[in-house]
RNA sequence: GUGGAUGUAGCUCAGUCCGGUUAGAGCACCUGGCUGUGGCCCAGGGGGUCGGGGGUUCAAAUCCCCUCAUCCACCCCA
C-alpha cells in the first residue's frame, strides 16, 4: 500500500453517502423549520479567533489545534469548532445590522488535533445551529428542540438530555473563586489532574471519574446553587419551557463544557452505543462572546452535533439507511449490431432523468445479466440484434424476471411514464433482490 | 501525552505459543457449465512486500529488537 490516509481521518465511501445525506438533509429540513439559514465559513481562521473565543487554557486550543503560518506569515487554525468562525462571520458581513435576530446553520469539517479513539477523529463533521439576538430562555428552548427532532426524525431513540447553568459574568467569578478556594483546602484529597484542574478552570473537576475526588466533589459548592438570581430565573424559565414541549431532561450540576465562553444554559445530549464519548451533541447559551469578538452586546445560543457519532448511533440502533446509490436501468448489446443503438438508448434514458448505465467492456449476455444483477438494476435493457432491426430491445424487469418488447424511440420518455418513481436515483423495493 | 490490544488476499479471519515442503478458508471478483437471459448449484481462475526495518538461525508469517499504523481506554470532546 503506499500513500495511505492521515491518522484520524476517514474516507466517506460510497456505500455509506447516501446515509451521510440523508443526515444532512434532516439537518437543513430542521433548521429550516425553525427559521435558521445556512452560512458556509472557510474551515481555516486566523489563529486568533479561536484562541481569544475558546480561551487560552482550554484543551483545544493549548493542545488540539492545526496550527501553521501560511506563505504570507500568518499563523492560521484550521477550524477546531464551529461557533467562532459563524460569530466572526455575523460580524465581518454585519448580519447583525440588517436583522436583529439572525438564526443561521451550518454543516462541515471541524479539525482537532487528537489521539483518535472510537468516535473521536482528526477530522470529524458537524451540523452547527447559533441563535443570535434574544437572551431569553424560550430561544435556548427552542434551539434544544430543534437538535431533540432532528435526531428523531432520523430515528435515534433512548437519547438523554442533560442540562445546567454555567452562571454569567456577574456570578461566575465569585462562584470560580469559592470553587478553587474550596478545593484548595482539599488538595491533599484530589487527584494531580483536578489539582491542575483546580488552577485552570476548577469547574471541570466536577467531570472526573476517579473515586477518590467524587467524594470531595460531592461536598464542593455547585454552581447551580450559586448563581445569581437573573442566571437562577434564565435557568428555571428554561426548564418549564422543556417540559413546556414535552422534552424530557435531567439536570446535572457537574455538567461542564470545554471551551470557555458558554454562559449560563449548558447542554449535552448522551447516546449509548457510541464508546466512551458518549455525547453525540451538546452546546449552549454564550451571551459575552459577539461582544468579545468586537461586536455589539449581543446574547447568543446554540449547538453542535456530530455527523460521525450520530451514524454510530444509528448504527447502534439498528435504524435502516437508504439504498444504495446505483442505476436503475442496465443497457446491454452483446452483439456488434446492437452496439451504437444501446448507446442511444442510454442517451435517451438520462436524458429522461432515470440513471441508467451500460458496460461498454461488453462481453456476453449472461455475463453483463449477472452485472446488472450485482449492480441491482431496476431493469435491464437487452438490445439484441434481431429486435434492433425493427427499432426495438426488449426491457427485463430484474425483480419479476418479466421481459416485454419496447420501442427504441423515445425510450426515456416511455421508461420515465413507466416508473416515474424510478426517476431519481432511489431503487423501488429496496435493493438485491434475491 | 500515558496505558492495553491488534496488524496475514478487496473484506472477515485461521496459521504464530511448540521456526521446517509451493501461506490457507469463507465471502467478494473473473470465466465456463447454459453458443440470446441474472439470482441457486457445480467446476475452474486471478489475486499476498504475512504492516515496515533490522537481528538470531541451515531455515522466520512464526523467536528477539526497533518502528509505523489501526482499535480501545485515560484525558478531552462532537
Amino acid at each position: 500500500m503506499s500513500i495511505q490516509r492521515l491518522r484520524g481521518t476517514a474516507d466517506i465511501l460510497p456505500d455509506e453517502a447516501p446515509l451521510w445525506r440523508r443526515i444532512e438533509s434532516a439537518a437543513r429540513r430542521e433548521a429550516r423549520l425553525y427559521g435558521c439559514r445556512e452560512i458556509r465559513t472557510p474551515v481555516f481562521e486566523r489563529t486568533e479567533l479561536f484562541s481569544r473565543s475558546v480561551g487560552e487554557t482550554t484543551d483545544i486550543v493549548s493542545r488540539e489545534m492545526y496550527t501553521f503560518p501560511d506563505r504570507g506569515g500568518r499563523s492560521v487554525t484550521l477550524r477546531p469548532e464551529g461557533t467562532a468562525p459563524v460569530v466572526r462571520a455575523y460580524l465581518e458581513n454585519a448580519l447583525h445590522r440588517t436583522a436583529r435576530e439572525a438564526r443561521l446553520y451550518y454543516l462541515g469539517p471541524i479539525f482537532r488535533y487528537e489521539k483518535p479513539q472510537a468516535g473521536r477523529q482528526r477530522q470529524h463533521h458537524q451540523f452547527g445551529v447559533e441563535a443570535f439576538g434574544d437572551g431569553g430562555p424560550a430561544i435556548d428552548a427552542e434551539v434544544i428542540e430543534l437538535l431533540m427532532r432532528f435526531y428523531e426524525e432520523l430515528g435515534m431513540r433512548d437519547l438523554s438530555l442533560l442540562v445546567n447553568t454555567v452562571g454569567c459574568a456577574a456570578c461566575r467569578p465569585a462562584f470560580n473563586g469559592r470553587l478553587a478556594a474550596f478545593l484548595a483546602s482539599r488538595r491533599p484529597d484530589i487527584c494531580e489532574d483536578c489539582r491542575r484542574r483546580s488552577d485552570g478552570n476548577p469547574l471541570r473537576v466536577f467531570d472526573c471519574k476517579s473515586a477518590g475526588c467524587a467524594a470531595v466533589i460531592a461536598e464542593a459548592p455547585r454552581a447551580i446553587e450559586s448563581v445569581c438570581p437573573a442566571c437562577r430565573v434564565h435557568f428555571d424559565g428554561l426548564r418549564a419551557l422543556l417540559d413546556e414541549a414535552g422534552i424530557a431532561h435531567t439536570v446535572r450540576p457537574e455538567l461542564v463544557r470545554g471551551i470557555d465562553y458558554y454562559t449560563r444554559t449548558a447542554f449535552e445530549v448522551l447516546a449509548g452505543g457510541l464508546g466512551a464519548q458518549n455525547a453525540v451533541g451538546g452546546g449552549g447559551r454564550y451571551d459575552d462572546l459577539v461582544e468579545s469578538l468586537g461586536g455589539p452586546p449581543t446574547p447568543a445560543v446554540g449547538f453542535g452535533t456530530g455527523i460521525e457519532r450520530i451514524v454510530m448511533v444509528m448504527a447502534a440502533q439498528g435504524i435502516a439507511a437508504p439504498p444504495p446509490d446505483g442505476a436503475v436501468v442496465s443497457v446491454i448489446a452483446w452483439e456488434p449490431e446492437g452496439i451504437a443503438a444501446g448507446r442511444r438508448a442510454l442517451r435517451s434514458l438520462r436524458g429522461a432523468g432515470i440513471p441508467a448505465e451500460m458496460d461498454h467492456r461488453g462481453g456476453s449476455l449472461r455475463s453483463q445479466l449477472r452485472r446488472a444483477h450485482r449492480a441491482a438494476a431496476a431493469y435491464a435493457l437487452l438490445v439484441g440484434a434481431a429486435e434492433c432491426a425493427r427499432g426495438a430491445a426488449r426491457l427485463k424487469d430484474m425483480r419479476t424476471g418479466e421481459e416485454r418488447e419496447v420501442p427504441l424511440e423515445g425510450i426515456g420518455a416511455a421508461m420515465g411514464r413507466l416508473a416515474p418513481a424510478e426517476n431519481r436515483t432511489g431503487v423501488p423495493g429496496g435493493r438485491r433482490p434475491s
